[in-house]
DNA sequence: GTGAAAGCGCTAACAC
DNA sequence: GTGTTAGCGCTTTCAC
């Protein structure tokens, strides 16, 4: 049979309400007493249940964390500092995967907001605004990660997607690229948006020419990169930017399979996952965009913690840069693809 | 304020009961008071509060997946699939990372235990027995996955370590490889000592010189391979076999950053992370053995639904194949480092 | 320095 | 077909 609260103070003689001050720390106890109530929850195997805590306080020291995508290494790392933080604060993590799907979205934030989390970090994958406001209690602690909203009524920690792309474009029209295609991600999500918006004004500005078979789209998943992929080659594109980790990785094997060499027959920036092997071999070939994973799991983490302590806090925007990694020395071990 | 039960029993009109068993589907309601509730419900914006819910009823709908690394693909694409069959049956996922830290192990046992989740997936880093088994209170539903116990008091959902190792040494040596060396991962855990014990057993009965130098342990995380590597090259080996994707990923870089070939210079066998996209440049000059990640991720998530549902139930133990891949038909497309 | 007791929101006997 | 009510295990106010 499970102990609860009472049979520690029976044993201990004394009330429940001691005990709980003395597990918690809440009052003064004199140290005999503290000694006695130590004494019989050890003798009894004692273990506070979380569950009737959580529901008497109100607090249940358990974050949300809505992902598109689990699996994907960017997501997953991102998972992992957001745990660090969390875990060295007592808070516990909860996940839910999206897969890009806004109806499961809708639903894991009905379902975790209704008591189950003290507040929720989402990666959005919603268009629309006014969907997405409408499934968030009042007042109820949202940190949007990664991706964000026009409307800035939440706090958000982003990445920026405008630089890197700007600069991917400068640099590869100044190496004399004339056709430069980019694959992006789902056209729905800002940072997508973003990204695209800063390609077309740096291909312009760098007076190139301005053809929208040039852009095409991918959903960040599956083998959805190959496809945009032919459809550039077919544009004969003579240099190709990726958005995202994932495709930029397809990226690179399809056109090695196809024989066009990286750095050679065509330039590549890509973003890239942080530590994925597969960039490690290429990083001498292709400039790479990294985001700063982990950073940006941390600032979500100490931001979801700040709006639970604080509902009330002002609206918070946060936008890291990546780092920006041009190939350009020429490495000691030689070139992969000689 | 918050909106309760009572405040929707009240303006319906009924009781609170049937309030409860008219969201429930729990008694016979009719349907003109059904109609009363649930147009209370919306005018209030009633929703249940979860936790008074699992409070009462001592169900969390929650379990918990005690992890190594959550960055790891293995792991994460498991916690993937044991996401999706969890929330197929109304449960949410918590996620604990111990980064292989048997005291973060320990600590996350006891915190998601007392309480907070029905069950618990355990991927565990201990190699105590004895200590891992005081952890968990009695009759508390628990499925050991990737990694088991001498001891088989907890059901687990395992995939078979000694056979695709033990194929990979006859495979090696029946190629004429004199010198197989081996990197394993820690050496406490169930996977390495079937693997390495494979391997022993087959290197014994190919009739190859069991010398102990041939056997290097690598922690599965950082950059733990590159030293194992270079101490078998040291060693002269002709073949190698890595125990582990992400350790697998890094041979191959660093093999390939030294300039040596794969299935020329060197044999290399390796358990690979599910589509992780360096495998898939290398298929052809390596033999790949791939683990059902997402039907390890399934059974799992069964298994402890299954033992949630009815404690009781015997001991379950279920070991899944990994699919070997030999590498001996040339591509289409030609050799990648030829 | 400690105790008594109310009550968090819900479910489920039990009663009619 | 529906209502009354006890009580899950804990925290916390009020009282001494």
């Amino acid at each position: 049979m499970k102990v609860t609260i009472s049979d520690v103070a029976k044993l201990a003689g004394v009330s429940t309400a001691t005990v709980s001050h003395t597990i918690n720390n809440t009052r003064y106890v004199s140290s005999e007493t503290k000694e006695k109530v130590y004494r019989a929850i050890s003798e009894l195997g004692y273990t506070p249940d979380a569950s009737a805590r959580s529901f008497r306080t109100g607090k249940k020291k358990t974050v949300g964390f809505i992902v598109p995508d689990i699996a994907n290494k960017f997501f997953a790392t991102m998972i992992e500092s957001v745990e660090t933080c969390l875990a060295a604060h007592g808070y516990h993590l909860i996940i839910a995967n999206t897969k890009e799907d806004m109806d499961r979205e809708e639903n894991n934030i009905r379902l975790l907001s209704a008591g189950l989390v003290d507040g929720l970090l989402i990666a959005s994958t919603m268009d629309d605004f006014q969907r997405f406001d409408s499934l968030i209690p009042a007042g109820f602690p949202v940190v949007l990660v990664d991706r964000t909203f026009d409307v800035k009524k939440y706090s958000s920690i982003c990445v920026s997607n405008f630089r890197p792309i700007y600069r991917s474009v400068c640099r590869l029209a100044g190496k004399g690229a004339k056709r430069i295609g980019i694959i992006g991600g789902l056209p729905r999500l800002s940072t997508t948006r973003e990204r695209i918006s800063a390609y077309q004004q740096a291909v312009a500005d760098c007076g190139l020419p301005e053809d929208e078979s040039l852009i095409r789209y991918g959903n960040s998943m599956e083998d959805s990169a190959h496809t945009c992929l032919n459809e550039l080659l077919q544009q004969k594109c003579d240099a190709i930017i990726v958005c995202q980790g994932l495709m930029g990785g397809e990226t690179i094997i399809h056109l090695h399979k196809r024989g066009i060499r990286l750095g050679r027959d065509i330039d590549l920036v890509s973003f890239v996952d942080y530590d994925s092997g597969i960039y490690q071999l290429y990083e001498n070939q292709m400039d790479s965009i990294i985001q700063p994973v982990e950073e940006l799991g941390l600032a979500a983490g100490e931001q979801i913690l700040r709006r639970i302590e604080d509902p009330e806090a002002r609206v918070f925007e946060k936008v890291l840069t990546s780092t920006y990694k041009p190939y350009n020395v020429a490495p000691a071990w030689g070139n992969p693809d000689r």
